[in-house]
DNA sequence: ACCGTAGCACTAACAGTTAGTTTATCGAAA
DNA sequence: TTTCGATAAACTAACTGTTAGTGCTACGGT
């Protein structure tokens, strides 16, 4: 594992973030959906099939450094303090991530994100892996021993705090707001002594 | 407006069908990926625009009963018995979805789906679409009246129910372990105020 | 019987994406 | 240094989903 770079690393990073910056202009002057793959790839001189050797979709253009989101939520999860409750340390993080995304030199960005229904599609669908990818991470942790089930949809609430807060007018306050909830459902999942299929808290008892 | 059919409506929805059967058999068939737009209008015996025309894409021609599935989710909050608490309404009509489309007459089409990257993407922005209805009709629903970011999240972690159940070893007991996570979860939102009938029956005396 | 509408077809194209192939540059072993 | 394998990047050329533009035809209401 060479940890520097050799020159060839180097140009192909230097590649990879001039095709990004030119898309994330291009896109920003002209509109998402006015700008073509070839137009990005004229732009910042390169061929097409460059351009997809560093990017899957064109989607990924506008997405690019949302890599470090998935491993970021990961560690929230393995890199938490010892003994420190689960729920406490995803909502420190995802309170992070919602600052960042809602902070105003985002705003043109994630007004061409809201714009292009093909933009959300391709971000709920990010989504949808960083749930897995959170929900491995809980899953995993030997102090919580979860059900498979209960880690996964933990996971899956955890990025559905996300998504709503992102567009709620009051995002840190949505954040807290959706959290007592997420809280609440894990405590349930903290009593073994409930016993099998009971309908307690359902009607039954009016 | 004449209720019974003209021919012209007759004709249109035979189209329709006609496009939904050929597409869905060669899809059986060959597999989604191998089976191009053009395939399908050849053999079904219409013109490709004829084919967009009744479908909005591809992935639709797979989904094409989904549109009911929406309109149960709002109605079995709208249509509920007066006085029926909101989860286990909600809890009844995810556990008949998941009965319906994990039978054995249906696992050959969700093995498909699986197999398809862009088919799960799809599927998962139809979800979005439905939480967003469903939230909207819990939000509506005067007996409950809660915070709009409550109501959308219960929807959101309904539709993960959903979602999640469906892919889960034992998808019943599934429905029934995520959703005693959201019961707790929509409990914290009813204590501030509560008032009306939403039951003395949660926790806090366990 | 008439006319407007709407379903459908056809051509042609556009946009994103993917082979298949080739060149040139780099990193390191000889 | 020289050589050699690997790989970034290029180019060509297509394939696939999707949409305009246009016109024909048949249906349905009057």
């Amino acid at each position: 594992m060479t940890v520097p770079t050799g020159r060839r690393e180097r140009k192909k990073a230097a590649t990879r973030q001039k095709i990004a910056e030119t898309a994330m202009r291009l896109f920003l002057e002209r509109g998402y959906d006015a700008v073509g793959i070839r137009d990005v790839a004229a732009e910042a001189d390169v061929a097409v099939t460059t351009l997809f050797s560093h990017f899957a979709a064109k989607e990924a253009l506008v997405f690019e450094q949302d890599e470090g989101f998935e491993q970021r939520l990961a560690q929230a999860v393995t890199d938490r303090a010892p003994h420190e409750p689960l729920i406490p340390a995803l909502r420190r993080e995802i309170h992070a991530l919602v600052r960042h995304c809602t902070a105003d030199s985002a705003a043109p960005v994630w007004r061409m994100i809201d714009a292009s229904p093909a933009l959300r599609e391709y971000e709920e669908s990010m989504r949808l892996r960083h749930a897995e990818t959170l929900g491995a991470a809980i899953a995993a942790d030997p102090g919580l021993a979860p059900t498979p089930i209960a880690a996964r949809t933990i996971a899956r609430f955890v990025i559905d705090a996300y998504a709503l807060a992102r567009e709620a007018p009051d995002p840190q306050a949505a954040v807290d707001e959706i959290f007592q909830m997420i809280e609440s459902a894990w405590q349930v999942t903290r009593r073994p002594g409930d016993h099998d299929h009971d309908r307690d808290s359902d009607r039954d008892r009016a």
